[in-house]
DNA sequence: CGTTATGTTGATTCAGATCAAGAGCGGTGG
DNA sequence: CCACCGCTCTTGATCTGAATCAACATAACG
């Protein structure tokens, strides 16, 4: 089976098994992949587009800037995930899509998903499971922006990184993201000074190392207790009743 | 026909006419209208339920409480909203629901949702739509609670409740909202004793206005302009390119 | 009418922002 | 291979928006 294919079925097994038929569906599907740099937008806000996008490798991030220049991140993803689902069916994106690192991605056309809408109802519903998982991941950063102090805040950010990371098959023992004090800043709604103040926090308590431009986790348990980490929310292999 | 089924084909009018069929699906239905009072839970963290709530009338919020207490309000309800479709499909609710006024709420079965999914793609797409505009919303609230200062946060809060209640066919002129200080503050990240700081800046400015437990609009424009809220998020109405 | 909730006000404190100035480092071109 | 430029990171000093603490006032409510 070709990767790209592997990497979708992976994601939509996340819900339970697919069918042989609904398999063959995903194993006939022509992907033209392409390759983005860093610092690119994949999409942005406003924008009517024609297809989602499936990651294949790299890491991208949704974000929204205010009129002021804020920057807000909203989410980051990982190989494996679909990005724009709201594209499909809300008709406009209400933010942008960045690349983190140089990325590959898969179009699939929204006619493609429409159909799985209609004629494939085990596609659309595992498509919206991801929704579902989506809009869980955006509540706790909510309840993490809102009620936690700035080195649980970050440790908890770490934490659902590398937990993702994990998921999507990329990490081995020892976890590493490559990921930058303002994006960090931009996703906890701290200043890029005081993230920094607090990577050194997490680092003399042995938490955390920065080796060049990436971080490393050194005590997992630590960061997880530190950040008040409890991955549940994630629904990691969430498994409704049978339908 | 029934006005507990006006109200469900309303909401899933907002993306787009129901088709005759579709209707029919809906006006076939039975409901068990329950009451209950103010203060009580519909649903808890780690439910696992069988069914979801149809709001008919009330109002009600979703929430999360952290170990030290804090308590984190991340949305609002008006009649027509349909909660907990995430226990549908993620098997488990990660927060409560707990309702701010005296409500009258429809359980669906989650067998006859399943049913639609299976069946009825066109019902099962504007329930997806639906959990894409409240994903939507929690991304708002992310800038909001991240991004904006103390008085633009509490007048974007309002400015949306007054919206979505409009939306909901509530509001007449003078919109006026049932909201207690300790709500505001657990929905915007900031203490009772600030929201209330706030909220006489907000009378002083002449925005709003407060009779008895209620809060009035009085200027809505200025309010619109002193939160910086533009509703495009909420996808009113949004129509996706046809299937 | 007490009694408990919620709202109001002022004084004080504090977490994190902002400002300002280096230091390190990666890339780029001579 | 080195010199330079522009990032990002780092550190310290200062400021500030909002939290916290502590009374008291005023509703809502049985």
């Amino acid at each position: 089976m070709a990767p790209t294919i592997e990497i979708l079925v992976r994601k939509l097994e996340q819900f339970g098994k697919l069918s042989s038929s609904e398999r063959q569906i995903l194993e006939n599907l022509h992907f033209d992949v392409q390759q983005v740099d860093v610092h690119q937008d994949l999409g942005w806000d406003g924008q009517r587009s024609l297809h989602c996008l499936l990651l294949l490798n790299g890491m991208v991030c949704r974000y929204r800037v205010m009129q002021d220049g804020q920057r807000q991140i909203m989410s980051f993803h990982f190989p494996g995930d679909i990005l724009d689902l709201s594209g499909l069916l809300l008709g406009r994106l209400d933010h942008g899509i960045g690349t983190l690192t140089p990325v590959e991605v898969a179009p699939i056309a929204h006619a493609t998903l429409r159909g799985w809408i209609e004629h494939h109802p085990g596609l659309g519903r595992r498509l919206w499971q991801d929704t579902l998982a989506d809009a869980a991941v955006f509540r706790e950063w909510m309840v993490n922006i809102s009620r936690r102090p700035a080195s649980a805040r970050v440790a908890h950010l770490l934490c659902e990184m590398v937990t993702r990371m994990r998921d999507a098959g990329l990490v081995q023992d020892h976890p590493s993201l490559p990921i930058a004090a303002a994006e960090l800043a931009d996703s906890t709604g701290l200043s890029v000074v005081h993230v920094n103040r607090v990577l050194q926090e997490l680092r003399t308590r042995r938490l955390v190392e920065s080796r060049g431009k990436t971080l490393a986790v050194l005590d997992w348990d630590g960061l997880k207790h530190a950040g008040g980490f409890d991955p549940d929310y994630l629904h990691q292999g969430a498994m409704p009743a049978a339908a």
